[in-house]
DNA sequence: ACCTGAACACCGTTCAAGT
DNA sequence: ACCTGAACACCGTTCAAGT
């Protein structure tokens, strides 16, 4: 007659969803998995999400805001510097962040950015807000006007790659890491100093102003 | 008493799943669905591949040779130049080319660098040998030395980038296109005259020599 | 108020049987 | 030689019933 407790919680079905993801795969995410790893029975997690969709948004939902705040933090630890050169070490700051998180929960960051079905709208939502400091920094190191060109191709950057190297696309020797840093030191280095080349811009297709 | 011909071949297998894929995404992918697109029944399916994973890799293989076509025709349609601005072009002309492909089938794109399971090394040798070309390009614009770095920093950003595309992960204005050949051709500059600017390669983490 | 067993539709896969 | 119906294990999901 008394009300039972709840004998687990949202935020434990997501934990234990998202150590089965990095564990052992997207398709291991069962909800029979999950609620075993919670103690309950599969319908019972019907009360929590609302389906198995819904679970895999809010779980990559809850990453997104975590790599926000690892983002943040990863940008504050930069001390302003006068000049382009503060701008410049935020941004790899913050890519190196990036991919820290990707090495770190790698399945986890391959959805970030994934067509999970009809409930990709709150990803993207999510993943929205955890671009936002990078949106900020490449403000300071592009300009206002570039800004979100500028945050997107560094974001890219960052998420193709990590993405590829989650995947084992990077076995024909070489050093990743001295790819990755190529890569955002070229980024940095071109997106401050203002106008790329005009000869390789004029080759790119027109109508895109 | 008559060896029965066959009623359906591999190729129109792949053909199927992949239009089911472009069209409904993958969890429409069903081997029900496979099969009466091409008029059997789904047990018979298992006479031409061996599951459905390995019928995705099968498909996404194909698309990747069909890539890899593409983007060796894209690299060929630039004529040769004296000096960097011919490899300059090609590299340009092989992301748009990527971007194209990307655009005109965006899940099957989505797939080429992710983790589908057990049998994803076959879709990685697929990819690397689309890549090929964009090696080949690279070492054209940065030299020997740095090819393979270059080739996976231009392919990290044009996957990454057309990837977020295809999330819709590009909804807070702007023009995309813009963002894209931003992004090119920073790289395809930066790659080209050489060394990145050294004091934000010092803020590089240490020990990537 | 929260959890569960039972049940349903669906999916991937196997295999003996059909032609 | 190729295809199929029947069958199995598994999965997501619903819901009336339990405490």
């Amino acid at each position: 007659m008394s009300p039972t407790p709840a004998r687990t919680s949202r935020d434990a079905i997501l934990a234990a969803a998202r150590t089965i993801l990095e564990r052992d795969g997207l398709d291991a995410v069962t909800m029979a998995a999950v609620a075993e790893r919670v103690g309950i029975r599969p319908p019972s997690l019907y009360r929590h999400v609302r389906d198995r969709a819904g679970l895999l948004v809010a779980l990559v939902g809850g990453a997104a805001d975590e790599l926000r705040i690892e983002l943040v933090a990863a940008a504050a630890s930069i001390e302003d510097l006068p000049g382009p050169e503060g701008p410049a070490r935020r941004v790899v700051a913050i890519t190196d962040a990036y991919r820290a998180f990707a090495r770190r929960s790698p399945r986890t960051a391959a959805l970030l950015f994934s067509d999970l079905g009809p409930a990709t709208a709150a990803i993207v939502e999510a993943s929205a807000r955890a671009a936002a400091p990078v949106v900020e920094a490449a403000a300071a190191l592009a300009g206002p006007e570039r800004a979100l060109s500028a945050a997107r191709v560094l974001t890219a950057f960052a998420h193709g790659f990590t993405s590829m190297e989650v995947a084992g696309a990077f076995r024909l020797g070489g050093d990743p890491d001295e790819a990755y840093h190529l890569g955002v030191a070229t980024l940095v280095a071109g997106l401050r100093t203002g106008r790329p080349d005009p000869a390789v811009r004029a080759s790119a297709r027109p109508g895109t102003r």
